[in-house]
RNA sequence: GCCGGAAUAGCUCAACUGGUAGAGCAACUGACUUGUAAUCAGUAGGUUGUGGGUUCAAGUCCUAUUUCCGGCACCA
């Protein structure tokens, strides 16, 4: 249980760590210019500009020293309250906190500074009492980021700690970060020889190996065999499509720069597609529809190419190909509350699934102010986004809002998650758009004989598989449930010249009850293929000895456990068959 | 794309300030015939990401480029 109380003293203590950063910076390059150090959910930063100075790790660690040099010196940390006056002239030579300074309105901030020793910085606070309280912190890496996180502006550079109140937080700390890189999706998809890349394919352009294609195709079956349930047809499109198709949607002028750039064949252009609405609202088109047709759901599992930045690619997880659990709900707008209400329970009928806990719903918003990027229509826009408020809040869903992050045709749920290294990013999605079907001039015709335009809210549940696929792994730490293992199931002939033939027995007859089973018959100890089979994380390990052969059962040990059961080989079909069943 | 770091055998990593690439695992061969996380011995494996340059000499220094990693920016 985390108390709230503990937690302010904890940022209060890592801001306070910001400041002696600053300190010894501004100690070994008097140069330093200071724009903001705020903390963070892990720890702290403080954006620096050194001028031409670049940070390396070693200028780290003398950094780190001379913090904790200043911090033995145990200065106190004073607070003095400053007019808006007094604070421009104080600062003046330093053009970042006159910016900072120039933004504050003195009616409604007081302006405070904390002087420890011989640094004073401009600083809201509160901070610790003395320097001295400063005592388990590290420095953990360095980066480049934009002023005031724009990319237009001059780069900065930042630098991250963490402090804690104690040595052992701090280790326990460092420790989880290193087993976070431990179970990062890209570690895991090579040591368990699930996906791989190479330069001559391309950059973003990964491949699944043998066993990650299982994992991909049972994604694909399940999510498939959901939809089917709730009415959704699959369709199949090209992966290419005409720039004037891009054009009609809109997207040619909105994200030209994420696509693949356009191929000309016979005086015509075509792309890469970087999604499939556009296929989709062109096969709503292909028939005119009775308002009794709706709802329709086009389903599909579509392949996906988009030019990601270099610096945004990442394993399975951000690809320049991708394929997506796409659809598109066609429906009246009487209908968008229920449909949207029923996507949203898939959403967490899959979770379920997957027992996915940590998550966190984002309401993403137009900004009213960006005429360029959204459609203009306030109308349409607050009854949109009001609508996803009222589903939301019916459904009692916790979310929060965000505003700038919709779509450039409506407004969107997204559902976030944290990877085991790296920024949050979004898993599913569903998002409501009047603007498409219109430009697309889809119609219906309603029960007064009038042909209108539907709504269409486009959703993702498993978002990308590729992403998903890299999620769970990171979940699971690679130990995938039984019904999603590429191998579910290793079976280990004691000797190979009186157990064999026992084993293959086996082997032939789990593969006939469609379990994905492998016999290791390789001139090994047991041992030896015991702990291959633990490191490749194979839920079940048979042991078949003579023990097995003579009464006609099976022994086995589950992964994570260092248990040997015996059964029959039927009870041992139903566990597994059970396990199956319930996705454990 | 931007800032910084890295790239050595299939994998994980060595090679002090420039002196001519080495280990474990994996692979292959042989012996061992094995009961729950590594049996022993041997063999083979490399234009050190790629292209230029400096030097008597480059894995090591310089330069360009590609890819990867950490962030930033981006994410329809």
């Amino acid at each position: 249980m985390i108390n709230i109380k503990e937690d302010e003293k904890l940022s209060i203590l890592n801001h306070s760590c910001a400041h002696l950063l600053a300190q010894a910076v501004k100690h070994l390059y008097p140069h330093a210019m200071f724009w903001v150090g705020p903390v963070i959910e892990e720890g702290f930063y403080y954006d620096i500009d050194l001028g031409d100075s670049v940070i390396t790790d070693e200028d780290l660690t003398r950094i780190e020293k001379e913090m904790k040099k200043i911090a033995k010196d145990g200065k106190r940390i004073v607070r003095h309250e400053i007019s808006k006056k007094e604070a421009l002239e104080q600062f003046q030579d330093d053009p970042y906190k006159i910016d900072l300074i120039n933004r504050m309105d003195e009616k409604e901030v007081v302006i405070s500074c904390y002087t420890q020793g011989d640094f004073t910085d401009l600083c809201r606070g509160p901070h610790v009492e003395s320097v001295k309280e400063l005592k388990h912190f590290k420095l953990l890496k360095t980066s480049g980021a934009y002023w005031k996180g724009d990319s237009k502006n001059k780069m900065l550079q930042r630098i991250y700690g963490v402090c804690f109140f104690t040595e052992e937080d701090l280790q326990a700390h460092l420790q989880a970060l290193e087993d976070a890189k431990m179970r990062d999706h890209r570690k895991l998809g090579k040591d368990l020889e699930l996906f791989m890349s190479d330069d001559l394919v391309g950059r973003g352009l990964p491949m699944f190996l043998p066993k990650g294609y299982i994992v991909w195709e049972q994604l694909e079956n399940y999510i498939k065999e959901k939809e089917k349930k709730l009415g959704y047809l699959h369709v199949m499109t090209p992966c290419v499509g005409s720039v004037e198709l891009y054009k009609t949607s809109g997207h040619w002028d909105h994200y030209k720069e994420n696509m693949f750039p356009a191929m000309e064949v016979d005086g015509e252009a075509f792309v890469l597609r970087p999604m499939n609405c556009p296929h989709h609202m062109m096969i709503y088109a292909n028939k005119l529809h009775s308002y009794k047709d709706l709802p329709i759901r086009i389903g599909e599992i579509a392949h996906d190419f988009r030019y990601e930045a270099s610096g945004a690619v990442k394993g399975i997880e951000r690809g320049r190909h991708f394929c997506q659990n796409d659809a598109h709900l066609f429906v009246t707008p009487e209908q968008i509350k229920e449909e949207f209400k029923n996507v949203v329970d898939l959403i967490f009928d899959v979770y379920k699934d997957f027992h996915i806990t940590n998550y966190r719903c984002v309401l993403s918003l137009r900004d009213p102010n960006d005429k360029e990027k959204y459609h203009p229509d306030d109308e349409m826009w607050d009854k949109a986004e009001n609508e996803l408020r009222e589903v939301l809040t019916e459904l009692g869903i916790e979310y929060t809002e965000e505003i700038g992050e919709a779509a450039f045709y409506g407004p969107k749920l997204d559902v976030n998650v944290r990877p085991a290294v790296g920024n949050e990013y979004t898993l599913s999605t569903c998002q409501l758009d009047f603007c498409l079907p219109a430009k697309f001039d889809l119609k219906y015709v309603d029960s007064d004989g009038v042909k209108k335009t539907p709504v269409v809210l486009h959703r993702a549940i498993l978002g990308s598989l590729d992403r998903f696929m890299a999620y769970i792994l990171e979940e699971t730490k690679g130990a995938l449930p039984l019904w999603l293992s590429p191998v579910q199931v290793t079976i280990l002939p004691v000797n190979n010249d009186y157990h064999l033939t026992y084993a293959k027995e086996i082997y032939e007859w789990l593969r006939e009850q469609n379990i994905r089973v492998e016999l290791d018959d390789r001139e090994e100890k047991v041992g030896y293929r015991m702990r291959e089979s633990v490191l490749q994380k194979i839920p079940y390990t048979l042991i078949l000895g003579q023990k097995e052969v003579d009464q006609k059962v099976i022994s086995f040990r589950k992964y994570g456990t260092e248990e040997t059961i015996t059964l029959s080989k039927e009870e041992f079909l139903n566990h597994l068959e059970k396990e199956i069943k319930e996705k454990q």
